[in-house]
DNA sequence: GCATATTTGTCCGTATGTATA
DNA sequence: CTATACATACGGACAAATATG
């Protein structure tokens, strides 16, 4: 995409430490994330590295941190590219979903939970349904059902469910545009939270595996349609 | 831990292909699973780059990819080691198995499956009862919840499974002496197997929940007496 | 507490192999 | 088919931090 030098002059401002290689995902994690980079676009070592002034063996250090995660592919000899994810991968990721999401809120049966963060993410999204850019609200949404994992209290679990979004965001910039997708969805996400608030957890867990099978079956479709 | 030039040998045999960096990984994790490598060891550069034959940037790729593992940690400025798990994170990989190997079980209901793996691991956790070694046993009941989890069919749960597991063997590595532990458990996987075997998916996943529980706690009481 | 040796963190130059115009 | 551009991998260099005596 865009590589203009002052392009990166922000992302280098603060440079709160680690290491270099992990600072260095950590802005090109957040780039992919804001669609600077789209999927199929490659990324340059010489001319990333020119921009975030780190040596290219720096460089790739970070590059397999992010192929690792899965949103940077490395092709022999070509380089990196943003990954572009296959119908296999939409359905892959929506199969894992549908079987963590309904067991965490099942799961809380018992425990007491604190849903400010849940509440602080449907709350965004509806401010961001007048917005003019569909990816502010995407991103609301995707940050519901982050913050409904955390409520299962496992780091781990969090970062999965924290790249398996990442990954998801890849496909939502594969396909045209998603604003009638994200509008449909954001109101089924207030009612599980609302199933939530109230205890119902089996009901609430039901509506997120109906909720999972309806916006795959939906994102498939309008995939197929996109590209091939 | 050891480092002789021989010891290196047959795993240099066979260069089947990947990144060098990647093939450098797989060596090494292999080798931290087998115990060569034990929690808090400190993998120096200069002597695995000699060992493996490559450069200590390409060495330092792969150290990487293994950190974003967890299998390893960067010290900064004192190199890599094998991580040493907390008791921390053996709750965390607890809470994580809680929520999602019972929900993969629940979720086979109306699927047809093929048990055909998870029957191998444990007649192969059987079979290595004998075995002087309780690696052997550890590793065969590890397979069996690898296998389990693979019902669901997701490659990225299948990977989180796969990491989780290896991590669980860190924890093994850190304790004394888990024969006992492990020839204790592994009755209770059978049970859970013919469950699923006789389609009684909720009780199969009951009976893995108190799976967990169990071995959870029986983990974390000697754990702390082995260390703190 | 100090001085020295060791090891990591980072960078550069370069040689080789691979893909693409 | 050749040329060009690029990724892969290597080894050397140096500063900075750490461990050791």
């Amino acid at each position: 995409m865009d590589s203009r030098a002052e392009d990166w002059a922000d992302e280098l401002a603060r440079l709160g430490w680690s290491s270099k290689a992990e600072h260095v995902a950590r802005i090109l994690r957040k780039r992919i994330a804001e669609g600077k980079h789209l999927p199929d676009d490659r990324l340059s070592e010489e001319e990333i590295s020119k921009g975030v002034k780190v040596s290219r063996n720096t460089l790739r250090e970070a590059f397999r941190l992010l192929a690792h995660e899965g949103l940077v592919e490395h092709r022999l000899n070509q380089g990196v590219f943003v990954r572009k994810l296959s119908l296999i991968d939409v359905v892959d990721l929506y199969r894992l979903r549908r079987v963590v999401q309904p067991a965490v809120i099942r799961d809380l049966k018992g425990r007491e939970v604190d849903l400010s963060r849940v509440r602080a993410a449907v709350v965004a999204a509806d401010a961001a349904g007048s917005a003019a850019d569909w990816r502010v609200l995407g991103t609301a949404n995707l940050h519901f059902h982050q913050a409904l994992t955390a409520l299962a209290g496992s780091t781990r679990l969090d970062a999965l469910m924290s790249r398996v979004l990442a990954e998801l965001r890849l496909v939502f910039y594969a396909v045209p545009d998603l604003r009638e997708f994200h509008v449909a969805y954001r109101a089924r996400n207030g009612k599980i939270l609302e199933l939530i608030a109230v205890g119902e957890y089996v009901k609430a867990a039901n509506a997120m595996t109906a909720y999972l099978r309806d916006a795959e079956r939906d994102l498939v479709d309008r995939y197929r349609e996109a590209a091939g």
